[in-house]
DNA sequence: CAGCATCCCAAACGATACTG
DNA sequence: CAGTATCGTTTGGGATGCTG
């Protein structure tokens, strides 16, 4: 972000960041995305692999996720009826943004743990 | 994130991900950031870039912005006295997050009206 | 197992007024 | 100009208990 960037465009910018960590907010959020980058989870699934989420806080952001179509929610017809979350095509689409936000979060906690 | 990454090697990228949008956080971080990116700015410039901002969550933004060492607060010693703001070199460091933050914003946008 | 309902506290945010 | 102080509202989030 040298100053190839005009003002204007830069002032362009704000709105789509400020949506972008909008729509990424949320204490468990990416935590969330990032288990099921790996595979396909149930609901009792992710609770064991985040261990602090509360329920309720998990069915939540749960909800967030699917409304901004970054997960789905998927029932096996067959009974015993299995409840699978799955990422999105659109939530696999943040690959880029959580590796530099990976990157510069490991970076950021060296930055701050030197003075 | 393909299946490249192991589910130990997601796993540990909870944390720093989580920091790092943790310290992003708030409504108008971003948005002082990259206005700083262009050019050092006072106060009051600062809230004509940001209309909608208060001078009270301005005054906040800055503040934890500063701790976090992504912008730097400077007084010139000359009466007037200017008090200015510019980005750090951490700050600046957010680059490459911004840059895919935006992109990613953009395609969200498209995404969600399409449905 | 997969949640939802309720209650409650803390943090975020906005409006307004005031100060050096 | 560059903020701070105070107040009120709204949102986020934890604890607990209940339901199909």
């Amino acid at each position: 972000m040298e100053k190839l960037y005009t003002k204007e465009t830069l002032r362009a910018m704000i709105q789509p960041v400020t949506d972008a960590v909008y729509v990424l907010n949320g204490k468990w959020k990416l935590a969330i995305l990032i288990c099921l980058t790996f595979e396909n989870m149930r609901f009792r699934q992710l609770t064991n692999e985040i261990p602090q989420i509360t329920d309720r806080m998990l069915s939540k952001e749960l909800k967030e996720l699917e409304t901004n179509l970054l997960i789905r929610r998927t029932v096996s017809p067959a009974a015993p009826k299995r409840f699978e979350y799955s990422i999105t095509d659109h939530g696999k689409s943040l690959h880029n943004v959580v590796i530099e936000l990976h990157k510069w979060g490991l970076k950021h906690r060296e930055e701050i743990s030197q003075r």
